[in-house]
DNA sequence: AGCATAAATAATAA
DNA sequence: TTATTATTTATGCT
C-alpha cells in the first residue's frame, strides 16, 4: 500500500526502476544451499523459499518486505543519502538507535521477519517525509535529515616519498597498529591522525590485493 | 562547424530554464565562486552561470547534460551497477577506452562541455541498452555487462623464465617507464602491453614492500 | 589521458 | 551496536 508514495523517484523520468536484486559486490544468494547453524532464519533467505512467503504464525508478508527493501534503496539514492544519513536522522526523529548497519541490514535483508515487520513502517513513513521535503528543495532536505547542508570532501593528502617510506616500514613491522600507535606514528611525522589510520586501511587492502593478483612469481 | 556561429546566447530553444535544486550528489556548483586558473572550464562550473546555460559557439545545452547526468546517475544505481562495470562495458562496446575516472567525472561534470556532449549520446545509448537487457532478467543484464563476445576478456598470462629476466633487467635500468617504452617492451617480448604495464606495478610494490630501508625510524 | 590511491560508503565481524 | 574490512568513488598528479 504505502510503497506508492516514491513522489520522488519521478525524477528518473521514464525508466522502470527494476532493481538488480543482486549487484556483483553482494554476496552470491544461490551459494546459501541451506540456513547455517542455529541461527533464525532471515527474509532474504526466506523469501526465496516458496512456501514460506508469508511466514507462518507472524502473517508476515515477506515479498512485500523484499519489494520495499528494493524501492527503499532506490529511492534512499534518489534522495542521494546514504545509510549513516538515514540512520542517524532516524535516530533523531524515531524514538531507538539506527545505526548504519541496521539500515545496510535492512536493505540487504539480513534480518528477522519480525525486525523487518517493525523497521519496515518506520522507514516507509521517514522516507516519505524525506522525500516531500526534497520536493520544496534540496536545502529543506538536508535540514531535515539533519547534517550540514554541504558536508565537503576532504581534500587529498599526498604523502611525501618520505613519509610513505617511514608508514611502509612501520608496516613492514605491524600492518595492524593500535589507536595509539597510531596516534604516536601521526604525531612523528605530522600528519592527521584520522589520516595515518587510513593509510594503514587501505595499506593492508592494496597488500590484500596485489599479493592475489601476483600471478607471475617475480624472484 | 561554419554554420553554428550563434552569436546571440539568448537563444535558448526549449530548455527549461527552470534551474532544479541541486541534487547532494553533485559537487556544490554555488562554492565555486569562480573559475580557477587557467583551466578549461567545466560543465559543473558553467551551468550555475545562467548567462551560459548555453555555450557559446557549441551551442551545448549545459543544462540538459546536467540533467542528464543526474539521472544517469540514478539510472546507473537502479541497475545495480558500479562506474567501473559502466565503464568497462563501455570500453568493451564502444570504440575507445572508458575508465571508472571519466565515469565519474562525467557524473560530478567536471568535464568540459565539449568532452560532455560528446560522451553523452554514447552513455544514453549503453544505458537504454542495458535497462533493455535488464528488463529481460538480472542475467541477461550482467552478461550485456560483462562478458561482451567482440572483445574477450584477456587470458592471464604466464611469463617464461627468460621473460621474466628480461624484465627485471628493464626494470634494473628503469623502474618507472613510460607508456612509449611499455608498449615497446610488450613488443619485443610479445606480450600483452598491460600485462607488462601490470607487471612493473607490481614489481614497484613488491620491491617497496621488502625494503629494508627503516633508516631513520622516524624523528 | 588515465593511473594510483586517498577518502567515502557499504558490508561484515566482533 | 561498534569496529573493521571490503568495495566504490573521487582526485592529485604531469
Amino acid at each position: 500500500s504505502a510503497v506508492v508514495t516514491s513522489a520522488s523517484v519521478t525524477t528518473v523520468s521514464q525508466s522502470p526502476i527494476v532493481i538488480a536484486p543482486q549487484p556483483s559486490v553482494l554476496k552470491n544468494a544461490t551459494t546459501l544451499s541451506s540456513i547455517t547453524c542455529g541461527d533464525i532464519a532471515k527474509v532474504g533467505q526466506l523469501v526465496s523459499k516458496p512456501q514460506q512467503v508469508v511466514s507462518g504464525e507472524e502473517g508476515i508478508n515477506l515479498e512485500e518486505i523484499r519489494e520495499f527493501a528494493k524501492t527503499f534503496k532506490i529511492r534512499r539514492l534518489s534522495l542521494g543519502l546514504t545509510q549513516t544519513q538515514v540512520g542517524q536522522a532516524l535516530t533523531a526523529t524515531e524514538g531507538p538507535a539506527y545505526s548504519q548497519s541496521a539500515i545496510c541490514r535492512f536493505e540487504k535483508l539480513d534480518i528477522t521477519p519480525k525486525s523487518a515487520q517493525k523497521l519496515k513502517p518506520v522507514l516507509e513513513k521517514w522516507l516519505a517525509e524525506a522525500e516531500h521535503w526534497n520536493q520544496k528543495g534540496q536545502q529543506n532536505l538536508m535540514e531535515f535529515v539533519g547534517g550540514e547542508p554541504s558536508k565537503k570532501r576532504k581534500r587529498r593528502t599526498s604523502f611525501t616519498p618520505q613519509a610513505i617510506e617511514v608508514l611502509n616500514s612501520y608496516f613492514e613491522k605491524n600492518a595492524l597498529p593500535t589507536g595509539q600507535e597510531i596516534t604516536e606514528m601521526a604525531r612523528e611525522l605530522n600528519y592527521d591522525r584520522e589520516v595515518v589510520r587510513v593509510w594503514f586501511c587501505n595499506r593492508r587492502q592494496t597488500l590484500k590485493n596485489t599479493s592475489k593478483i601476483n600471478v607471475f612469481q617475480v624472484q
